[in-house]
DNA sequence: AGCACGCCGACT
DNA sequence: GTCGGCGTGCTC
């Protein structure tokens, strides 16, 4: 008898095994329609066996073998299974992650579009001096002369619009179609520096092997130019390279520039935020090994891929790297763990690494590559605090900082005020009673959104309106506390009349569709000032920024949580970056009560080194990662104290086990601990060995899961937390 | 996670 | 007398 043991989508750690009289030894990978209880479920066939201990009535016949997809490949199987192990998360609900959303279901996948590559015919090169000079027909063909056979989306990605131009093209014999070279070409660019070169060098020296490479560069240091350079010399070796970035709306920019330099290449981009058909199309067309560059947010570090040479993840240090549900991977450490099992190499690239991955340099576990220059000849900006501890202070706004502003607007060059804090004010309150304007679901204040006249909760988004009164004791003369985004963007209006001045916050850009209209809006020159939270840190160069202003820097200053200062550094580092230009010195000015903190300093000198070794002397001192391993055990449910109960029995089940050098602490409340009428609690457990913590996990949570959670609470593993 | 079964309160 | 609340248990 024939038994596939397939892993399903449920929150079970284990596998089912069903009949599967017609299954080939081929079928593993396969996806596969099971029945499940009452309804029908699409699983993985993780493996084949003649027999189960299972007592026949409960053996059921597999429905399906989905075999219209390609099966999953054995090095895909293993790279899931490993995270799935680590990650303490059921094989199957891994699966689920690692597969886009249209092959966990049993429909069938349409084909992935085509994206034909074209060469000019002699008939074109004929008629292009015929052609009228600037027509798009007349580009598209000038595009095909100088760089050969070109993908249909790299023309498009050069030339918008140029697809109508295409069909006329190849309708009038001008364009055909051409078969692919074994390894496509990219378009010149030398590179500029000799750093530059040394690191291309170092990375194609070790294609075909894994290392991890730390390749650290200021904005502005020309990494992406590294990363491109590396990626031709391994589509030189008939390799395919897989390019993490941290954010969807980072993806079409890089996406151009990439499809533009190589435009023979089959390119797919994939995240979370396109069309399924699509992202499925891409994932089966690099599981066939017809892709060559595969660029992604997280989630496309599982993308198969049968010739895989080369990895990079850009902005490694990136918080949105970290998936903060379901499994909790991060998928920069997937990716190396990926490099290490494919044995090719991986460039890790930041201009402010974490400091995980700034240990493993240092230690010589990572190849340190350095970028100290900016390769535009452009300076660094120069970096000053205002100290605001005696100063008089306009809307929050300093005498330097508006000084700043206002010859900065009589420059006719732009200005930005970076504060991480969205809506008016953080709290509405009476002075009076006391009241303030906390959220009736969470242990959080709703926030004073007047753009919308609401107060709104960041957390669980309930809303309501202002009240006009305290609600409390009546008293008509409540306030808001602190301010946000939108305080500063009116006063600055009001301070600056005639400046043009743009708020940019996850308010004003909530859609891709108007985020886009703010960028073009800025880049058209149309705004003096701007004002934001960190959406405006992350890539875009803004064309005459000379200006930032930090507001509110502080408050992370003195955060609990021990990553707060490296999350800063890196904020203020790549917000800093945004300002300044070849021809134009950028400035930023930073609002602090503490101009003599250790950060700041670092930061004026643009010395991450600094910083990152003074972080990681007190990290050790104190115990913390990279030289200590974490996991967070958390639990929700209505009412706190079953919380803390289910915390409390699992730490005693952790205890039993007696695991050397692994220390379990108290459960704690969640420092917001009421979200959305769920009260959350937490559990940490460390270890400074990390296969010492993950043995103990192992035992751990096999025994949480046989023990069954009590009714209304549920429970999850953070492996490697970065938030507590 | 679903989706059943199962045993106690307010409705046609 | 039924509809439906969510507690408990199972899914190959």
């Amino acid at each position: 008898m024939v038994i596939a043991r397939v892993a399903l989508n449920v929150p079970l750690d284990k596998l089912f095994d069903y009949e599967a009289s017609d299954a080939q030894p081929d079928d593993i990978g396969c996806r596969a329609e099971v029945p499940f209880g009452r309804r029908h479920m699409v699983g993985v066939i993780v493996e084949l066996a003649s027999g189960t201990d299972l007592p026949s009535d409960k053996l059921r016949p597999i429905r399906r073998i989905l075999r219209d997809t390609p099966p999953l490949p054995a090095d895909w199987r293993a790279l899931v299974l490993a995270c799935s192990r680590y990650y303490q998360h059921p094989l199957g609900e891994t699966l689920a992650v690692a597969l886009p959303p249209a092959l966990r279901r049993a429909e069938a996948v349409p084909k992935p579009n085509a994206d034909p590559l074209f060469r000019i015919t002699e008939a074109g090169t004929e008629a292009r001096t015929r052609l009228r000079p600037g027509s798009l027909a007349s580009r598209s063909l000038s595009f095909l002369v100088e760089r050969g056979p070109v993908r249909a989306s790299a023309l498009k990605a050069a030339l918008p619009k140029a697809a109508a131009a295409l069909r006329h093209l190849s309708a009038k014999g001008l364009i055909e179609t051409a078969t692919p070279a074994a390894s496509p070409a990219a378009a010149q660019a030398p590179v500029a520096l000799p750093e530059q070169s040394a690191a291309v060098e170092a990375i194609s020296g070790s294609l075909g092997r894994y290392q991890t490479f730390l390749l650290h560069g200021v904005t502005g240091s020309g990494k992406t130019e590294v990363y491109l350079v590396a990626i031709e010399r391994a589509l030189a070796r008939a390799s395919q390279a897989l390019m993490l970035v941290p954010e969807i709306a980072l993806t079409p920019q890089l996406e151009n520039r990439v499809r533009t330099r190589f435009p023979g290449a089959r390119i797919a981009c994939l995240h979370s935020g396109m069309a399924e058909g699509a992202r499925a199309g891409g994932f089966i067309a690099a599981a066939n090994g017809e892709l060559d560059i595969v660029l992604g947010t997280r989630l496309a570090v599982f993308t198969p891929l049968p010739r895989l040479g080369l990895i990079v993840v850009d902005e490694e240090q990136d918080p949105s790297f970290k998936q903060q549900d379901g499994i909790r991977y991060c998928a920069r450490d997937v990716a190396v763990l990926r490099a290490q099992q494919a044995a090719v190499p991986i460039v890790l690239g930041s201009a402010t690494p974490s400091l995980e991955t700034f240990q493993h340099a240092r230690s010589g576990r990572y190849r340190l590559l350095e970028l100290p220059r900016r390769a535009l000849a452009k300076s660094l900006p120069s970096v000053r605090c205002i100290d605001t501890r005696n100063a008089k202070l306009q809307e929050g706004l300093s005498e330097p900082l508006l000084a700043a502003l206002e010859s900065t607007l009589r420059r006719a060059e732009q200005s930005l005020i970076f504060l991480n804090r969205r809506g008016y004010a953080p709290v509405l309150a009476c002075p009076a009673c006391g009241w303030v304007s906390g959220c009736e679901h969470c242990s959080a204040n709703m926030v004073l959104h007047l753009a919308d006249r609401v107060l709104r909760c960041h957390h669980c988004g309930a809303q309501s309106g202002v009240p006009a009164s305290c609600p409390t004791c009546g008293n008509q003369d409540i306030h808001p506390y602190g301010r946000g985004t939108q305080r500063v963007e009116s006063a600055l209006r009001e301070r600056f009349p005639t400046a043009r001045v743009l708020r940019v916050d996850r308010d004003s850009a909530s859609t891709p569709g108007k985020s886009q209209a703010l960028l073009e809006s800025i880049h058209r020159g149309e705004v003096d000032v701007l004002v934001g939270t960190q959406i405006l840190a992350k890539g875009h160069d803004f064309p005459r920024l000379t200006l930032v202003g930090v507001l509110n820097a502080d408050a992370s200053l003195h955060a609990v949580d021990f990553r707060a200062p490296e999350r800063l550094f890196a904020q203020l580092m790549q917000v800093g970056g945004r300002s300044g230009r070849a021809d134009l010195e950028g400035e930023v000015l930073i609002q602090t009560e503490h101009p003599d903190h250790p950060l700041y300093t670092a930061l004026a000198g643009h010395d991450y080194h600094g910083f990152a070794t003074a972080q990681l002397a007190e990290r050790q001192q104190a115990g913390f990662p990279p030289f200590m391993f974490h996991a967070i055990l958390r639990a929700e449910a209505s009412q706190l104290a079953r919380s803390l109960e289910f915390l409390q029995t699992a730490a005693a089940l952790g205890g039993q086990l007696g695991q050397a050098a692994v220390t379990i602490y108290d459960p704690v409340p969640m420092r917001l601990t009421r979200r959305a009428r769920v009260e959350r609690a937490q559990l940490l457990v460390e270890s400074p060995q990390r296969p010492r913590l993950q043995s103990f996990l192992r035992a751990w949570i096999a025994q949480i899961y046989a023990q069954r959670a009590p009714a209304g609470v549920r429970w999850s593993i953070d492996v490697d937390p970065h938030e507590f």
